[in-house]
DNA sequence: ATTTTATTTTAGACTAATCTAAATATTATT
DNA sequence: AATAATATTTAGATTAGTCTAAAATAAAAT
């Protein structure tokens, strides 16, 4: 149906405006989220609108139509699918899978996503705590909250991560923070907004506000 | 490393001369197993030759050089795997699996492969009974007979399919004829090479010499 | 309201992979 | 050995996706 690049161009345009989806993204902005000169962005965009899978006016930026943010969440519940299967199945770490299933995203067949869904028993979260659409498109709500909005004595347990560059999963991978585990807000430090916390009952750390407001906390 | 249009034209050339590694190939072969026109075959020749994968001398057909074969039966490897997942894990009919698997053999990852073989322990053999290579690209023997070579009352488990298009698996799987399903030769048919078979110890069925002859069998 | 800066688009070029039509080489047939 | 038939290669085009450099537009600063 899509190449390979115009699904990653879809994809591009549909996880820059997954907050908002009212707000146009622009050229420059999807040039650096794929690694490419805007003048190739320019091009790509005009062959998306030619298939009505964007709305794109010259100089406005541009913005899914309803086919094309279907086609997107369509790449997207792939995608996560692929990573929840490389980690429980494959037992890759979850700084590894984003790549692969950059490519295993890809490949064409209804047949498979489907039977891949069941095998893995529909799950809702891909490893990084990101929904995974259903077959219809259709994403649960999460409800996690910001780590750095809790109180003193708040305790919860990770639910997602916003930043995932391998770097900073790593980082967490070393303080022993994963997917699920129980934290515990013990001082909030107002001069550098660091946080001291304690991490599965055991040990206490201080991490700086740049990592804590990368983690997503449920009950 | 390389395309999967290369890697395609690869694993072509391979499995053209998969029985006789010393001949060569037309280019008309490849044009007719690769579904392109004889002049694409010439152009992709060129490329292949360029980078020391084929031997290539006008005219005269081509043959995989060293590095080649081991690219080859890479991709072979990766091809045969995925279609033991497909089968064994997700559930897929074996005419249903080559389509899917001719796209999921170019996803490039090291690590991906040799976890999917640790997580379907090390198989031999993919679900049409074709040797699955090992991360050295060697191939275990398998040794299968042919069912027409079988004497009148021999017997035997299905161990390989030669001919594997989706009509011909269908019409084995009407006779409920499986990978391991046992056979027993009940009557040899001059006339026209047709056998008459027991399957798995119930049905007794007659088979003509061209179903017949894509069987192979084993102890 | 100009001018400067930043963003975006256009123009023109390149590569991989394909095609058709024409030219050339090889093989088979008389 | 000459001719006919078949196989292969070359020539020239096309499309997707990319690039650089230049031109055009929009936004920000004076
Ligand atoms: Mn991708
Ligand atoms: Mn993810
Ligand atoms: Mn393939
Ligand atoms: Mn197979």
């Amino acid at each position: 149906m899509f190449s390979p690049t115009e699904e990653n161009y879809l994809k591009a345009i549909y996880l820059l405006t997954e907050k908002d989806s009212a707000r146009a993204v622009a050229t420059n902005e999807l040039s650096a989220q794929m690694n490419t000169r805007a003048a190739s962005v320019t091009d790509m965009l005009k062959r998306l609108a030619d298939k009505r899978l964007i709305h794109y006016k010259k100089y406005k930026g541009v913005m899914l139509t309803t086919s094309g943010k279907s086609q997107a969440l369509a790449i997207v519940r792939k995608h996560r699918l692929w990573e929840y299967f490389l980690v429980e199945k494959l037992k890759f770490q979850w700084d590894e899978v984003h790549a692969v299933a950059e490519e295993l995203e890809h490949v064409k067949s209804e047949a498979l996503i489907d039977k891949l869904d069941s095998y893995l028993n529909n799950p809702k979260f891909d490893p990084h705590g990101d929904p995974i659409p259903d077959r219809l498109g259709k994403l649960s709500a999460s409800g996690f909250k910001n780590l750095t909005s809790l109180k003193v004595n708040e305790k919860g347990k990770v639910a997602a991560v916003i930043e995932q560059q391998p770097a900073f999963l790593k980082h967490l991978d070393k303080l022993h923070i994963h997917m699920s585990t129980p934290l515990k807000v013990i001082e909030h430090i107002a001069f550098d907004k660091s946080m001291t916390i304690s991490i599965n009952q055991t040990a206490t750390v201080n991490i700086s506000h740049e990592v804590a407001k990368n983690i997503l906390i449920t009950k």
